[in-house]
RNA sequence: GGCCCCUUGGUCAAGCGGUUAAGACGCGGCCCUCUCAAGGCCGAAUCAGGAGUUCGAUUCUCCUAGGGGUCACCA
């Protein structure tokens, strides 16, 4: 440029900015570079608030903060309000109040609604409105941005007459109308009020290659930008491409880490901080979660999958520590060797690998969710289910809530059953949402709302008539002796099974079953049945204990009333 | 449609020129057992296709196919 056409710049971008004083040079005194250990990554979260947090947003979370916090650096959460049109209330108090809840709280930028922490700030991209500002007055002072007077429904014509002409829709080259415009006319069009947005002057051209080493992909050649993409839009605020290089370069971003689905835009963004005269940072393009539809793969989709949100597995009463884990182990591909390795092992000490990321999207197994979710739980003690399942209750199932805190102790000993000092385990609960299914009956009002609800379940086979139910019942709360150890509880059992024609070997049952009515695990399921109304139960000595004699003979008195 | 990314069992995947191609989830079977959940043992199941390079390709190269993503004054 000559010193004339410089001048000329200089003037076009005080008639846009004539409120603009301070220059980039000022913004780089303002936020200086941070003072990190050697290698030390910062990483940022940049969500929009459109109302909920994406399954998937939570996973670059994890990758975020796991590559800042492994190297010594920072991790910050920017909200991306750019877009008015789209902002839903709320979004922000739910999006850190989530985060939280996930233990990916950031270190720094929004740490709640209303609430900033940090020297890079603000946070929220609309209050940064100064910033843009004076980076695009510096791209208009360099002739690198213009100002584009077209209206959308001229832009809108022109790409549709470039699809019909089937040439690369866009505002570029020849379609780029205002690019053309002499300075002269510009500035005279600008001091004269008419209405303009601010677009990108690229140098680029879709027929060269440009490339890029992506932090876990490696080297990506893709065509250069030849888009005169905006810059600023009709209500003064940036698009999204010029807000991620000013802030990203500000805010002393070094690593980003996003979806993949933003690789063909980086060569946007490489212009721009080469225009700008900053340091580009890493990309990290991560895969994207994605789910079965028949029998191909789509992006989860926000209006299709409940899994989409992840206030879905907070609601569902997933531990959020199992969502973590599982998120682990498509995080990085040989966390599961690592964790088989070193069981009690936490998980910081795993070390995080970029490479060793996978590229390929990644179906949402929820099935391998609950196993880790089961094994998790099962890893608990009573005090922590109960505590628990206090907490889940209390903001999901309000009943519930009530029922289980009137006796805590009671509640308490219930989800100890085959918990502690066991050789095994009890494995059958993935999720708070399944204790309701899984312990009502220790609740006697619950336990009577499910009798009354689907009546008592003593179907057997043809073998065991409602006859044979009702004999044994008797028999065996004639029996009944609530002082029984273990074993003097199951030989007893067994006594009155025998005495009553069922078999006690189930050996001898299996070789032979037409001989007999039924076997000890016959006998057991409709005793179990009476107590629980469910065939399948925990040890049903020990339910019955907990329930206490009163409890246990009613539930038998009851049952016989019933049959 | 252009461009880009991706491709080992149903799913997550190990592998990085020579392996009987790990492991986990899920599935099936057997055992244990008062039922279930577990637990133990066993099993079925994978290199998308085609050319090259090489003594030898799951591994390197190219092509094809399939899947995904992206082409806004949305992010």
């Amino acid at each position: 440029m000559d010193k004339e056409m410089t001048r000329k710049c200089y003037e076009l971008a005080y008639l846009i900015f004539p409120d603009v004083h301070d220059t980039v040079e000022d913004l780089e005194v303002k936020y200086p570079v941070r003072r990190l250990k050697e290698g030390a990554c910062v990483t940022r979260f940049a969500p929009s608030p459109t109302g909920f947090l994406h399954t998937g947003a939570l996973f670059t979370s994890l990758v975020n903060k796991i590559l800042a916090h492994q190297t010594g650096g920072r991790f910050f959460l920017r909200i991306e309000d750019t877009d008015q049109k789209r902002e839903v209330k709320g979004s922000v108090k739910l999006f850190t109040e989530e985060l939280k809840a996930f233990g990916l709280e950031p270190d720094e930028g929004v740490i709640a609604e209303g609430k900033e922490e940090g020297f890079y700030g603000p946070y929220t991209q609309s209050k940064r409105a100064d910033i843009y500002k004076i980076c695009a007055k510096h791209l208009v002072e360099k002739g690198l941005a213009y100002p584009c007077f077209c209206t959308p429904e001229m832009l809108a014509a022109t790409h549709d007459a470039q699809e019909t002409n089937k040439v690369v829709p866009g505002y570029y080259g020849i379609y780029a109308k205002c690019r053309n415009i002499s300075i002269d006319e510009s500035i005279k069009r600008v001091k004269s009020g008419e209405k303009f947005i601010l677009r990108f002057r690229s140098n680029g051209s879709h027929l060269r290659k440009t490339s890029f080493t992506d932090g876990a992909r490696g080297k990506i050649e893709i065509a250069e930008n030849d888009q005169d993409v905006v810059l600023i839009k009709a209500d003064g605020l940036p698009t999204y491409h010029f807000a991620h290089v000013c802030d990203d370069h500000f805010m002393r971003t070094t690593h980003v880490v996003r979806g993949e689905e933003w690789i063909p835009s980086t060569p946007i963004h490489i212009q721009l901080f080469e225009a700008m005269g900053f340091e580009t940072p890493t990309y990290i393009h991560i895969p994207l979660l994605l789910v079965k539809e028949g029998n191909s793969k789509r992006k989860l989709s926000k209006r299709k999958d409940k899994e989409a949100a992840v206030s879905y597995f907070l609601k569902s009463g997933y531990p959020t520590e199992a969502v973590i884990e599982y998120l682990y182990t498509i995080l990085n591909s040989d966390y599961e060797i690592w964790r088989n390795k070193n069981k009690e092992a936490s998980r910081d000490e795993f070390k995080f690998k970029l490479n060793k990321m996978s590229s390929a999207g990644s179906l949402l197994d929820i099935a391998k969710l609950n196993d880790i979710s089961r094994e998790i739980i099962s890893k608990m003690s009573s005090k922590e289910v109960l505590d628990n399942v206090i907490k889940w209750t209390k903001d999901n199932d309000e009943t519930l809530y009530n029922i289980i805190s009137s006796d805590l102790e009671y509640s308490l000993k219930v989800f100890g059953l085959e918990r502690e000092n066991v050789k095994k385990i009890r494995k059958d609960i993935i999720k708070w949402e399944d204790i309701k299914d899984n312990f009502f009956y220790f609740f006697d009002v619950l336990f009577k709302e499910d009798v009354k609800v689907n009546g008592y379940s003593f179907e057997f086979n043809e073998n065991i008539t409602k006859d044979i139910v009702k004999k044994v019942l008797e028999v065996y709360y004639n029996s009944y002796n609530h002082l029984h150890t273990k074993d003097e509880w199951f030989a007893n059992m067994k006594e009155q099974a025998n005495n009553l024609g069922f078999c006690t070997d189930m050996k001898l049952y299996k070789q032979n079953p037409d001989q007999y009515i039924g076997s000890t695990a016959d006998f057991a399921t409709i005793i179990r049945v009476a107590i629980t109304n469910r065939k399948n139960s925990p040890d049903i000595y020990q339910v019955m204990q907990l329930l206490g004699e009163e409890e246990t003979k009613m539930r038998f008195k009851n049952a016989l009333a019933k049959i």
